[in-house]
DNA sequence: GTCTATAATAAGATAGAC
DNA sequence: GTCTATCTTATTATAGAC
């Protein structure tokens, strides 16, 4: 904790990690890119002016770059309030997923890694089974708050919750498959508008997506 | 097309078929374990009983591998009917899902290829971008024909269409994680109840999935 | 903290014998 | 149709100099 060159508050800045943030986001990118299997050190090191060895310096294995890039994302999480506890309103997350939109960098990393995840020894399946598990409850918590015991379309929370989740990761793998063609935020926004039982009422949920 | 072995009708069983077929199976195997850039040549022949050199006798290149095992998966939908211009019954649906439940290792490997064919250059990308496409055009003549221009629940077939994807493969996701926590079938049943604006009155769709 | 050098594997693909 | 042998290229990780 103590710096030699002085105080420094909880979590800033040392050089050393700014450079370790440096190096998550690069490969942040490459596994939007390839995939966590198909990400190379080599590659991610480039992107940031290091040899692969002088990655390793800060990251003792690739696997442990993994890891720093899902806590990286806890830490995202954490800081826009999703997981803590906060009361999420239903209309609200739409507005997530309409900043989404906005960063298909980030859909894509995270999209590729819950793909991989389902796979036998992946690095990354623990954080995702437990991930799951975690956004089922805290949105079945979330809608009771909201609604009670029965959403107005009629289904329970604990019905509507796996769906949400649901719903979120499959558009995003549609709208990073054709972003024209695909609007996720609009589409989410109709699917909400199932969950509250106000579909028909032309609210401003726009026309969908396909065709 | 002919064979010097006598006559065969469209489709049956060459010596050389029969083993492609045997490869193919061994492929969706080891890609649903390791992911496609997770899985290697000499890995699936081995499954099979070959080297690496004699798998590459039946397939030049990893690649044609895949292809043909997306292929085989086009060969399916077309003997269950999904892509013939059938007319589907959103009811019928829930019986797909739940067919599906009982094949773990086929929703796997599509899974997993799903969420790589987002990445840049995977030779599955054409594939799925086009899978999509047709899955959301052809979901939604389908519901025009059953409901005509508006759901019951108040969605347009083209805002319905994506979701109906989008919660199929965002549930396979979630049941992969944790078979014993999603139900899978029963949460894409009460996602129909939804569309269908009777998911208040107590169908036959079951308590949901999370906990 | 970063580099060069290198070890240790592993992978896809080709050549040619049987 | 299948094998052995080999080429070529990547990749993670380590050792040790600067």
């Amino acid at each position: 904790m103590a710096e030699h060159n002085g105080v420094r508050g909880l979590g800033r800045t040392t050089r050393s990690e700014e450079r370790k943030a440096e190096i998550i986001r690069a490969a942040m990118e490459v596994i939007a890119e390839n995939g966590y299997r198909g990400t190379s050190l080599a590659v991610v090191a480039e992107r940031v002016g290091l040899t692969q060895a002088g990655l390793l310096h800060h990251f003792p294995t690739k696997e442990a770059l993994l890891v720093a890039v899902l806590e990286a994302r806890d830490q995202w999480d954490i800081a826009t309030a999703t997981f803590s506890g906060t009361f999420w309103p239903l209309d609200m997350l739409g507005d997530l997923v309409e900043y989404n939109s906005g960063r298909p960098g980030i859909v894509q990393v995270f999209t590729v890694l819950a793909g991989e995840s389902v796979t036998e020894d992946h690095p990354a399946r623990p954080y995702f089974h437990e991930r799951y598990r975690l956004l089922r409850e805290l949105t079945a918590q979330s809608l009771h708050e909201e609604f009670g015991d029965r959403l107005p379309g009629g289904l329970t929370p604990q019905q509507a919750a796996p769906l949400v989740a649901a719903v979120m990761d499959g558009l995003q793998v549609q709208w990073l498959h054709d972003p024209e063609e695909v609007d996720m935020a609009g589409s989410f926004r109709a699917f909400v508008g199932l969950l509250k039982g106000t579909a028909g009422q032309d609210a401003d949920h726009g026309p969908g997506a396909s065709g």
